[in-house]
DNA sequence: TACTTTTTTCTTCTTTTGTTGAATAAGGAG
DNA sequence: CTCCTTATTCAACAAAAGAAGAAAAAAGTA
């Protein structure tokens, strides 16, 4: 139908106006989110983009620069922990899955994800993983509202929250993968609490 | 040092005794689990079992073949059920971690830690985890002891088991990934239970 | 023993992937 | 405008991987 969507781009610079290295990112987040950093590959990343796969390379280095780069968080840690933080310590397990699922839910949320499917064989993804439970972001609420064995608490949340990123975004398992937030709040919220306050 | 290990074996059959399906089925459970599906390789796990790559093919049809069937569980979904539902109701779910954790630290047990690592990249390993979560394992138990709401209380009891499994055994985070079983299920066992018998 | 079947090794092919380098055109500095 | 830098496209390469086929030796059968 119509006419041939692949004659060849004129070589040279493109006119102004068009940010490869931001559609480059963007393009990867989305692979990386649906495949993990195995599946995902330059040139499907590049053509999603609508750009040549030597881009990467020009812009990221290669593969794995693009996937540093991309899976530096969108979302402002600072910001999430002061909404976290802000409010009664016993409630608090409800507002981080209240964040949670409002991240994961939007487009820029696929990070988290990309980085869970890319754990397995990239152990770049397991550090950044670690890190991000362990200090971005449990570490510091932990230290902030519980009353002991800090890093056991963190740990746990993190089993919870992975898990249920796990189960939700990437197994889908019904009736979790369509339930409504509230309902997951509900029904996960007191499991996190006792995590973050309660008695081990 | 000494000779050279790679002389050229005779073509044709091996001697009796050696059992190659077998050694194949070994060699990938391990691979599958240290790897993933994707980080295996054909090579390396023919490699690992002493054999031929050509050997995959012949026995298992190529490499889909072999994870399917490395992944069945090696040990029986019924006997399992059994130990678990024996006993009070109340207290299943630290018979749930024992169990889980008494695999999982076996040799065995790398099957599903390598359905884990293997979920993000091959669609096969996303839907066996569904089935082991929602019909094999905790659908039934769910199924014999709750009260209400099984395939939301089955899911839930997969979030915290499947980021058990990741949290101590793929991305290894302290103090989770070393400690002793007993420490694991009294800080998990009361969540849990809440999925299995508690209010939601 | 003679013949067929099964198991095994080696070689080869094809596909996929990350990466590199040359050629080319736009932007920017003087 | 002139020249240099930067961005972009295309072609090609090398490595890796899954798979297929021929050849050969052991096992099984009559």
């Amino acid at each position: 139908m119509g006419q041939d969507d692949k004659r060849a781009r004129p070589r040279g610079r493109r006119p102004a106006g068009e940010n490869t290295r931001a559609a480059l990112l963007d393009a990867a987040r989305q692979e990386f989110t649906e495949r993990g950093f195995d599946g995902a590959t330059v040139r499907t990343i590049a053509a999603r983009a609508g750009m040549d796969p030597a881009m990467v390379n020009h812009w990221f280095g290669g593969k794995d620069g693009l996937f540093v780069a991309a899976l530096q968080l969108p979302v402002n840690p600072d910001e999430i922990l002061r909404r976290i933080l802000d409010g009664e310590p016993q409630r608090a397990a409800e507002r981080v899955l209240r964040t949670f699922l409002s991240v994961w839910d939007t487009e820029g949320g696929g990070a988290l994800i990309a980085l869970v499917r890319s754990v397995a064989s990239h152990e770049e993804a397991a550090r950044m993983l670690r890190e991000f439970v362990s200090r971005v972001i449990f570490g510091r609420i932990v230290s902030a509202i519980a009353p002991d064995q800090f890093e056991l608490r963190a740990a746990l949340c993190g089993t919870q929250i992975i898990g249920l990123g796990m189960m939700r975004y990437v197994i889908r398992l019904e009736p979790l993968a369509s339930a409504g937030p509230d309902t997951v709040i509900s029904a996960i919220a007191p499991n996190l609490q006792r995590y973050l306050t309660g008695t081990l």
